[in-house]
DNA sequence: ATAATTGTCGCAAACGTTTGCGAAACGGTT
DNA sequence: AACCGTTTCGCAAACGTTTGCGACAATTAT
């Protein structure tokens, strides 16, 4: 339509030194005035480089997860990046159709936590070999050579415990995740570690919210003062179990979490919890996703911090 | 390699009749040894068909749009989709931008709902030229001629209100969400022609959390019986404030929501909710997708069922 | 005046597929 | 031996870009 060729209109909507300006002006409005919209497809294809992350997760419906979500997207959009969900439910064979994908869309990056079967790295070595960069986050594989964020396992339940220690108390319950994770043993560590060893203390394993609902049911018949939950998965049963008792908090039991802090703005009093952040934990990954785009590839382990938020809880 | 055309080896791997089995399982055979994998770049290019659908929401990080979004990736992935994601931060701006990266990537569909600053729908008619389909859910357009898929909110309004009614409550505080939106309208409009004349009803509006832990700190200090939510958030609220008074569920004070059904779990005793699940309807957007796809693009507003869900606060 | 330089632009190949069409090979029928 | 039908496969164009290189014109230097 302006008599020009296509690598000269190519070149005017890139602003390319050898289009004069006059010819950038007209096409760049003929192309405003048809709304022109470059083909990604086709220029993916041709340059090999997309501008689409994957992103794979247990479940998208999760306090944390979410957040995460929310962050990495914010980010990548900010970034002129497309993010591709999808979830693995936790489940093997879904986790490797679903980086099948990834490779297949020519993602140029990956977000993912391993699924708990996860047992060999062989699937994400092919990525390593595409040059694919890939983030873990959250649940990390115990090898070295790749990259990870995580949320400061060892500090927080260790804010936790100092927290109980410093409040006097004598009779703890402390219920923790399932005991294969390592975000379990990590967090069961450093509570065993610091928590004070005059406390009485009680350590169980929930796999899931009615568990932690029952073993709190059992702690306030035997008078414990204070419980400890490792997750908002767990803070939830504890919840739950204590209104049913009638026991109030703090004066009749204590209550200190480790959450994302949604879940524990829901009760009154607020209960108190060691943060978290999946928002900042989005916010990690994503930069430690551009600093590998960009070469510096560390392949390290980096963490946020954590911090405690007080309630009315303890 | 195998001494055969690129067609030959198109053909085979697409399981084609033109060629024969003996070469078809040499070819797979090499292929999974390499493991091929095509570039779907190159693919969408050729066929213009991508296997992508863009999804819009405000955020992820919300008790009813994850479901919906576990809910619509689940069933994209099991058809052979990816689902891109996108927040607008209810953001009319970030929406277009939104929109426009939905085109350039070539999505096969929309799923969209409406950002509430959204007043002309002249971003939305042009996916429609383009022949790309849009379905709006939850937040949707007053206008015909568009795929809609809604909770039902006169429905489930309705239910909430003979609930109460069927229980000779005398004195409820009903609170609603911001009154701008069209959710919001139903929901009021039907609880109004349903509730009981007799019933001393209060309405008020709450444009958070906030709002509604007040006026709940309020109702319990004029000795209402039952406190209706229309929302999450709203009960969110209303629980704090019912948690900080100490009145008793559902002796001293009777609650029911409208509800995806997570936040009333989380109390004891439970709250007795209007089920609207983000998950059902993901799977009814995700079918009126296809159903769109296939060529049979009715126009229609669909909506889900609403159930009533007992807990224990009635 | 011619030669060298610079500024603009077009040609054509390439990215990895799909697909209509034609070609070769083969077996079977007259 | 000639013909026909079928099976099996390859050629080449096309999808919409990007980009190295060369071509031409305009400008400047000699």
């Amino acid at each position: 339509m302006l008599g020009l060729s296509i690598s000269t209109i190519s070149r005017a909507l890139k602003n390319h030194p050898d289009i004069s300006e006059k010819t950038k002006e007209r096409v760049n409005e003929l192309a405003t005035a048809l709304d022109y919209e470059p083909n990604s497809n086709a220029i993916q294809l041709r340059t090999s480089k997309s501008n689409l992350f994957g992103l794979i997760v247990p479940t998208v419906s999760n306090f944390f997860y979410d957040s995460f979500i929310a962050s990495v997207e914010e980010e990548s959009r900010k970034n002129n990046y497309s993010l591709m969900i999808l979830q693995s439910g936790d489940d093997l064979t879904i986790e490797m159709q679903n980086l099948k994908l990834c490779r297949q869309n020519r993602v140029s990056g990956v977000f993912t936590c391993l699924s708990s079967q996860t047992i060999n790295m062989e699937s994400f070595t092919k990525f390593k070999d595409l040059g694919i960069p890939v983030i873990f986050f959250d649940l990390v594989p115990d090898v070295q050579g790749v990259n990870k964020v995580c949320v400061a396992d060892t500090l927080s339940a260790t804010i936790a415990a100092n927290t109980i220690n410093a409040k006097k108390k004598k009779k703890v319950l402390a219920i923790f995740g399932k005991p294969n994770l390592s975000i379990t043993k990590k967090r069961l560590e450093a509570f065993e570690n610091n928590i004070d060893k005059k406390i009485e203390t009680t350590y169980l394993h929930a796999n899931n919210t009615p568990d932690a609902e029952q073993f709190a049911n059992e702690a306030s018949a035997q008078n414990a003062d204070t419980i400890f939950c490792m997750s908002d998965e767990i803070l939830v049963g504890v919840m739950k179990a204590i209104q049913k008792s009638g026991l109030k908090i703090p004066d009749d039991i204590a209550v200190i979490a480790i959450s994302n802090g949604f879940i524990p703005k829901l009760y009154y009093p607020e209960i108190t919890y060691v943060e978290t952040s999946g928002y900042k934990l989005g916010k990690l990954a994503f930069s430690s996703m551009m600093a590998c785009m960009a070469g510096s590839a560390f392949m390290q382990e980096l963490t946020i911090e954590s911090m405690l938020v007080e309630g009315g809880s303890m």
